[in-house]
DNA sequence: GCCGTTTTCGGCCCGACTGTTTTCAGTCG
């Protein structure tokens, strides 16, 4: 049996959705696939199988109709209520909600009104002025439906999704600039940055302050602001000129400081999820802290009051962990809150007890130096990883075959060996391990005689060429390459670049099964770019017993402290602890964990 | 469409901001 493409199965779900919503569906009805997505999107087990045995009701928020339609999709590879629904529209007709502003209502509205099925029909109406003559709408929201539709092309060509890795430096440029302004007492960033999600679409960042209007005054000051976009009593949004990026700024008064950081941390999945639970409790949570709802709050809503207004009492929340609390739940840190099986665990107490953070390593694996297509000398590497505070940097350059990265030949390879054991000397305090990052070639067989392999402490094995072979070739190549005693650790696994190169097709069930048995640990590789593995992956190895090593492929000096926090964000996100990643280890043990033969 | 040791019907997370209205709908997160 063929592994399903989990990402086409997503993709039609949100279809299905959007385009019930064009049609006025009940928003709960469209909202039902939009969570059916969220669930697939963060499966960890083999969806195919799951249809296979009929088992995808089972999963929380699928039931009759949507687990039919999905085993549709999976056995057929067609699903017949969304080709239906296509046949109703314009082949085009989903652009219009990447529109900012622009909303399944309005755009019912455009479509049966004017007719108006793509960016470009929608541009024509708004300069013969057709929109503003619509109900509902006016001159301004024509206004910013063309700079909607702007954004859009832009978007459409640059990808509305970033990079985590080029975000974060910039939300934590303006969260430093936030911290500078009048009065302002606490502040961090929340979001998909805070959850470290490895592409986002914008950033937001969270503060207190007596004065609010101060502080949005500030931020708004921001040299790099292109536009502000909002800006009301509690939330401030703009536009910068760097990435096209919005950057969302909420000022409340300190008390309200963790309920709002927790609300603007999300994921809206995993809310909606505890929302439910406080509700069954008698509490409401919202931004503005949890209240308990009394006989009051369950009277009729009064116009413009806010539900946890007419609610009876204010549950003080200091930490994010009390919020926890008061629902007998354990503490969910940021990079779990996806709603892909935290609450269940942290219901049952069954959450890891403390994920990995980069002070638990011991060791840096992954480097190149200038010996390959690295930046600095080996030497410069060494000193900057043992200023880092590592016992261990391992040393793995390319291998032969990646001549366009200056691998290394037999001769240079031992050749270096004679500067690491002279470093290895002369430098105190930092133990430099001789490695190498071998190609795996096509058929799967390392780059380097078992000989030259059987005389390395670490040995990581990658793909770097070929990515068009086919699932089965790619997958045979991956699993002939366990067969060899001599690698230690797959790495970067699936050879994605983030918003660049798809993962290479792998069936990653039947992988992570030969490398468990095989004792291969698993990469997760903080190249920004990379992000390699993904957590959902992490999760299938960890259950499986595999053990990880958290890797920064650094290629300068810089990108030993930089590569880092991806690395240990995309296992956190794995629910990976310290207990699972092998250069944890002191430097003894960890080649001692490698080594196979 | 999903879900249920309160329920197989009637709920479904919750609030801010904007623009078009003149009390509210739509959008967003």
């Amino acid at each position: 049996m063929t592994p399903v493409d989990k990402s086409a199965v997503v993709k039609a779900l949100r279809e299905m959705s959007s385009y019930l919503q064009l049609r006025g569906e009940n928003m709960f009805k469209t909202r039902a696939y939009d969570v059916a997505a969220d669930r697939i999107a963060g499966l960890s087990d083999d969806l195919g199988q799951l249809v296979a045995e009929g088992k995808l009701t089972s999963l929380p928020g699928i039931g009759e109709s949507i687990g039919q339609k999905i085993s549709e999709y999976v056995t057929t590879g067609h699903l017949s209520a969304l080709e239906d629904l296509k046949k109703e529209y314009p082949p085009r007709i989903l652009e219009l909600l990447e529109v900012q502003d622009l909303g399944p209502k309005k755009a019912k509205a455009l479509f049966e009104q004017l007719g108006v099925g793509s960016l470009d029909d929608l541009e024509k109406a708004c300069q013969k002025q057709q929109v503003r003559a619509l109900k509902g709408f006016g001159l301004k929201t024509e206004e910013k439906l063309l700079a909607g539709i702007a954004l859009a092309r832009r978007q459409q060509s640059a990808g509305s999704r970033k990079r985590l890795g080029d975000v974060l430096p910039i939300a934590t440029e303006l969260l430093a600039w936030v911290q500078a302004a009048p009065g302002v007492k606490r502040a961090s960033l929340g979001g998909s940055v805070r959850r470290m999600k490895e592409t986002v679409a914008d950033a937001d960042i969270i503060a207190s302050a007596p004065d609010a209007a101060k502080v949005f005054a500030h931020f708004e000051r921001h040299p790099k602001v292109a536009a502000v976009i909002a800006s009301g009593e509690s939330k401030s949004s703009i536009r910068l000129t760097e990435l096209d990026l919005q950057v969302d700024l909420r000022v409340l008064p300190d008390e309200d400081f963790a309920s709002a950081l927790h609300h603007f941390t999300g994921s809206k999945a995993h809310h909606i999820h505890l929302r439910s639970l406080a509700q069954e409790r008698g509490y409401t949570i919202s931004e503005w802290g949890v209240h308990r709802l009394g006989a009051a709050a369950g009277a009729k809503q009064e116009k413009g009051t806010a539900r946890h207004e007419a609610a009876e009492e204010k549950l003080p929340i200091k930490e994010e962990k009390d919020l926890y609390a008061l629902l007998d739940m354990e503490y969910v840190p940021p990079e779990l809150r996806e709603d892909w099986g935290e609450i269940e665990a942290a219901q049952k107490h069954q959450l890891p007890r403390r994920l990995v953070t980069a002070e638990d390593l011991a060791g840096n694996v992954h480097a190149h130096s200038t010996w390959s297509d690295g930046r600095d000398s080996l030497e410069a590497m060494a000193r900057a990883a043992k200023a880092l505070g590592l016992e261990y940097l391992t040393v793995t350059e390319h291998s032969q075959t990646s001549g366009y990265a200056g691998g290394l030949s037999v001769e240079r390879l031992k050749a270096q060996w004679e500067e690491i054991d002279r470093l290895n000397e002369t430098l105190k305090g930092i133990t430099l391990l001789k490695g190498v990052e071998s190609d795996l070639l096509e058929d799967g067989s390392l780059d380097y005689p078992d000989s030259v392999l059987a005389q390395l402490d670490v040995v990581i094995g990658s793909i770097h060429q070929r990515y068009s072979q086919d699932e089965d070739a790619m997958t045979r190549r991956v699993l002939n390459a366990f067969d060899n005693p001599h690698l230690h650790i797959w790495g970067h696994p699936t050879g994605r670049l983030l918003l660049k190169r798809e993962p290479a097709p792998l069936r990653m069930e039947e992988i992570l099964d030969k490398a468990a048995k095989k004792g291969i640990a698993i990469e997760v590789n903080g190249c920004p770019e990379r992000m390699d593995l993904a957590p959902e992956y992490v999760r299938q190895a960890l259950q499986r017993g595999l053990k990880l090593v958290i890797s920064t492929d650094a290629h300068s000096v810089g990108e030993l402290a930089t590569h880092l926090p991806f690395a240990v964000a995309a296992a956190r996100r794995g629910w990976a602890t310290k207990a699972d990643v092998l250069n944890a280890l002191p430097a003894r043990d960890f080649v001692k964990r490698l080594q196979r033969v």
